[in-house]
DNA sequence: TTTATTTTGGACTGATTAGTCAATTAATAT
DNA sequence: ATATTAATTGACTAATCAGTCCAAAATAAA
């Protein structure tokens, strides 16, 4: 009946989602959007609505790729501490540009959360399960006697999850990877058990 | 000579600072700047130069007032862990309204690193303030035996701060005070001694 | 091939942006 | 008092912003 999209709606959107990561919300204009995702201005309005709809899907996008709560249902690790461990220091040792990237879910915080309620219930929705996903693991660390089995899961499982933002914005301002890894070292003696 | 000034300078940035903060650098039109600092467009050009002299300015204050690297040269407390503590527990048990503006600097980090090298200066020295005053602390807790002596002062200094910014991305994104309060003993718990 | 329907590209809109200009006002040193 | 110099005011500019309109192009069903 009718003509198809020339272009890919996924495909698009990924690059969308990648440049509002990379530059933030307000920095980048739905010019920038438009040559990053390499489509027309009226078919970046009828797909995705405006600009803050795309941003919307652009996070949720990154949210279910990037977010620590995708892996929600994954089988429990063997060494839960260890995974953590490599989890942290994985964002310690990305390449400098991935670095200065940040996190999505932290940048929307800073720059979105107050302007956009449809975001601050995104990353509210995004940190209780990354926080669950946190507890799950600790709760068979503890079983393990990994983790100091004396301490609240739910408590550890926020404060895992505050390490991990602290992370992000210190990765994001510089600081080299040796750094960061003492400081990932340090986060997790509060575990130990004694 | 000439006439005065009719309005004051200091009181001036300090409302400018105070919307910088509150706003962000994008988000905050000069329009908005002269309505909050009340003085005319000419006067702020005049004065401040422009938007982005006038935001380092104003970030500049901040430091000076409100960074943690402002009591640099300030006597050591007699429990440096429990001064420590308390200034991590104040950020948890700030108004609502308080804890919603974030931190300056961690805001800064997010929005205009990438774009504005001068901030990034102005950040980058920030730090490095902030963690000398930090390591000063750790050291006099370890002569103190409140903390364990075989940790690197430096390492646990650059951990604060890390700590530290986690906090403010987290009550910036509206944890509650007393989760944010476990969240504070948990991260201390790894300098305890053992 | 024709018709129906959608995508597409480019011109366009009104609002807002940061920053400038110039005329006016006012205070101070002489 | 007057000349000098700076502060203030409001109108103005050129650029950019997000978003719209509409005609042309393209494709699938008839």
């Amino acid at each position: 009946m009718a003509r198809k999209k020339a272009f890919d709606r996924e495909q698009a959107l990924l690059k969308a989602m990648n440049l509002f990561w990379e530059q933030g919300y307000e920095t980048t204009s739905t010019e920038d959007l438009l040559q990053a995702m390499e489509i027309g201005r009226q078919s970046m309005y009828d797909t995705f609505g405006d600009k803050q709809s795309l941003y919307l899907e652009a996070y949720q996008r990154y949210q279910a790729e990037f977010g620590l709560e995708s892996s929600d249902t994954m089988r429990l690790p063997d060494s839960p501490i260890n995974w953590i461990k490599n989890s942290f220091l994985a964002i310690a040792q990305k390449s400098p540009e991935e670095r200065a990237k940040g996190c999505m879910g932290v940048n929307a915080v800073v720059e979105r959360i107050q302007f956009d309620p449809e975001v601050a219930a995104l990353v509210q929705a995004g940190q209780i399960r990354c926080v669950a996903m946190l507890t799950r693991l600790v709760k068979a660390g503890q079983r393990k006697g990994e983790m100091d089995a004396t301490l609240n899961p739910q408590q550890v499982g926020q404060y895992l999850l505050s390490i991990l933002q602290g992370l992000q914005i210190s990765a994001k301002a510089g600081t080299p990877p040796e750094v960061l890894a003492h400081t990932v070292e340090l986060s997790l003696r509060s575990l130990e058990p004694r």
